[in-house]
DNA sequence: TCTAGATAGTGGCATATGCCAGTAAATCAA
DNA sequence: TTGATTTACTGGCATATGCCACTATCTAGA
């Protein structure tokens, strides 16, 4: 019971919004996980798998942007999608430094598959969250995650450049 | 040329909030380690030390709860704070299985030094987001991470045991 | 056309995180 | 007191991410 008293009510996420978003990325990758329960999948990985059939066969290069990941880490999280065949690789034809990415039917049907356990997830989050409220959430995040934020956060203050 | 079309309207992250989440945490950590320049520390390492500060001399378990991190996944993190010597593992006078965990001199120097840089990084965010906006922001994301939330995720719905 | 510079990926190395099995220590119960 | 159970960590394995150096192409300019 030592350390029962936990003094939780102080911690740098109240201070810091980038430790407080991946501590909350955690608990939410924690919760999302557990919902994809023995898929085989990870929350990550539906979510690439769910990007790249909205994009259809999408370079390297466009889906590493999209999700905002550097695209050497894309290409290391694809490796076990790939080793499982639920992703494959087509060089591109007009330029043959692109390679795209694209579900094989393995990997549509796993998507289309998991997709139910995310589905009562996400209605799980809504629901405790407020669906509005998760909504506008995501809006928020979004604005974040966009270049645009990036650049006014380099620039801002000091660089007159 | 050919991808610059970029359908960057569409992204699961419009959809999926652990996606949204994730996706604004590698921008945010992006921003953040950027800020952090040549110090030698990650965003990370600083949320980390800063959060040992701020709990004096805490035991794993207690640090692992506080950031919402596996047990497991906090040892592997601290492994470098270690081997650098800016924290010390002490174990527990009174129950021997406990190692509480504590800044060396050199990691408060540390950690002193680097929140300069971090200081920086907050005051770019709260400028470009607005402060108030940011406060409320973090608020929402301690809310998502307190186990409150957890066990009403996990228990909304159906599960009437 | 040939070369300098820009682009898209790959592979290696390092940190971030989590799961699981195993160990040591504390606790509870008979 | 002693055996069953719980608790706090550790170590191994796997995925998630990022940086840097290097290779293969493509593109623009002389």
């Amino acid at each position: 019971m030592a350390d029962t008293i936990d003094n939780d009510e102080d911690g740098v996420w109240l201070y810091c919004s980038n430790s407080a978003i991946r501590r909350a990325a955690r608990q939410l990758g924690q919760l999302y996980d557990d919902a994809m329960g023995d898929s085989g999948l990870k929350g990550t990985q539906f979510s690439l798998l769910s990007q790249i059939r909205l994009l259809g066969a999408p370079s390297l290069k466009t889906l590493a942007n999209a999700m905002v990941m550097d695209l050497s880490a894309l290409g290391h999280t694809l490796k076990p999608l790939l080793r499982d065949g639920l992703v494959e690789l087509v060089p591109d034809e007009q330029d043959r430094r692109v390679k795209r990415v694209r579900l094989t039917p393995v990997g549509r049907a796993k998507q289309k598959e998991v997709a139910t356990r995310w589905k009562e997830a996400q209605r799980r989050f809504d629901e405790v969250f407020g669906e509005d409220r998760s909504a506008e959430l995501r809006r928020t995040l979004a604005l974040i995650s966009s270049p645009e934020f990036a650049k006014a956060f380099a620039t801002t203050g000091s660089d007159p450049s």
